[in-house]
DNA sequence: TTAATAGTGTCTCTAAGACATTATTTT
DNA sequence: AAAATAATGTCTTAGAGACACTATTAA
């Protein structure tokens, strides 16, 4: 295949180019404290969100999964852009794009080797170097405004569940409490009860939802 | 200054890096047709939305700025990021990453190179290449999306302005037809009357409002 | 039986939509 | 005066929020 070459002769590569990277901030709900938290990995001398360069001819998606098998253990996510970051001074190694990311994932899926990473409540991190924490708070907004109209869209429950289980859910996305009567209108066009109830629970048992929409 | 080395030795630049590209949707109201267009571009063969590579230590929004003063002659954008893409054949040239923005500008400051230039209405815009259909559609939600709920966030209008010059240019953005009852209800929050009226025409003079917010 | 929770009914208040009425200008 | 448009009032309906009541389970 021919390389390209411009009206000066030149190729697209005889020009200065950024390293571009993606960073990703990978969320999941934390069981314990019912709240959002964020993996973070461990550098030399403190934490950052998992990233990793783009290679040649990778999708950004691919590159996100690429980087979070590593790290975490996960696959199969879906990874979302959220926006690009260029400042030139960003970053001390040289001229570096990032691209930034979100996901969720279910607690359950996250495998973590104690020694590379951690997952922080999002109210609880520190400081992050490459302007991290602006891509928290923007994965979070993110995270809440899927949240707020319909249910559970990342999936991070396993269905059947009942219309309680999702709300606390919703909940611990949404980082306050969220009315009841509300929240059942809401989300229940948008399920499909399954014809069964929960067992051994206190109470009325609750109807068992699966997330198909009812039309 | 140092070149940073990683562990193999190498510097950022050994590895192969993307050419990085910006591509802006820039939206205006045609005057006559009272609808949304976008600015394109001609090529050897055809139209396209305005690009360039990024320079140097550029940002990507002065990459944007500097490929729409050619081309368009304006200056002033504040271009808003919409979506990296990043398909590796999506570019016969090579190995190119597209940032599409967009913003909106007013008629009256574009000033076009009719050899080199014009602007179509959003809804008559044939097949482009790279892509260039789908970072429309994406910018002409975008601006909508914004000009849902408050009056004309892109500055579109000179104020003063009246409501119905308001409305008129909403209806513009949104491709359709909006209700006066409630657009009155949603915009007049966020507006502050002048204490002076529209002169010269038919009807009862309307009240001349700014975009000032009322609080 | 009591506590806990689910499911359902319903009251009030507000906002959206629709429309009518009045005010004030140009033609 | 007639036509046009702005400004305002108000009626109806739907939905949000709030709360009460009933149903059904575990302890």
């Amino acid at each position: 295949m021919p390389v390209y070459r411009d009206s000066s002769g030149r190729s697209l590569t005889d020009y200065p180019r950024p390293s571009v990277a993606v960073d990703t901030a990978v969320l999941a709900v934390i069981p314990d404290k019912e709240t959002l938290g964020v993996l973070l990995v461990r550098t030399g001398d403190g934490w950052r969100l998992p990233g990793t360069f783009l290679h040649e001819g990778e999708r950004l998606a691919d590159a996100v999964l690429r980087s979070l098998r590593v790290k975490a253990g996960v696959s199969g996510l879906a990874p979302t852009q959220l926006h690009v970051f260029d400042d030139p001074s960003r970053d001390d190694r040289g001229w570096v794009l990032s691209v930034a990311h979100v996901d969720a994932v279910p607690w359950s899926r996250l495998t973590i080797d104690e020694s590379l990473a951690r997952v922080t409540s999002v109210t609880e991190v520190r400081e992050l170097p490459y302007g991290h924490n602006q891509i928290i708070d923007l994965a979070v907004g993110s995270l809440r405004e899927r949240y707020r109209a319909s249910p559970d869209p990342a999936h991070l429950l396993e269905p059947p569940f009942t219309l309680r289980q999702l709300q606390q859910l919703h909940e611990a996305v949404a980082g306050e409490p969220l009315m009841r009567d509300t929240f059942r209108r809401t989300m229940e066009p948008e399920l499909s009860p399954i014809g069964e109830f929960a067992i051994g629970t206190v109470g009325k048992p609750a109807r068992l939802f699966t997330r198909e929409p009812t039309r």
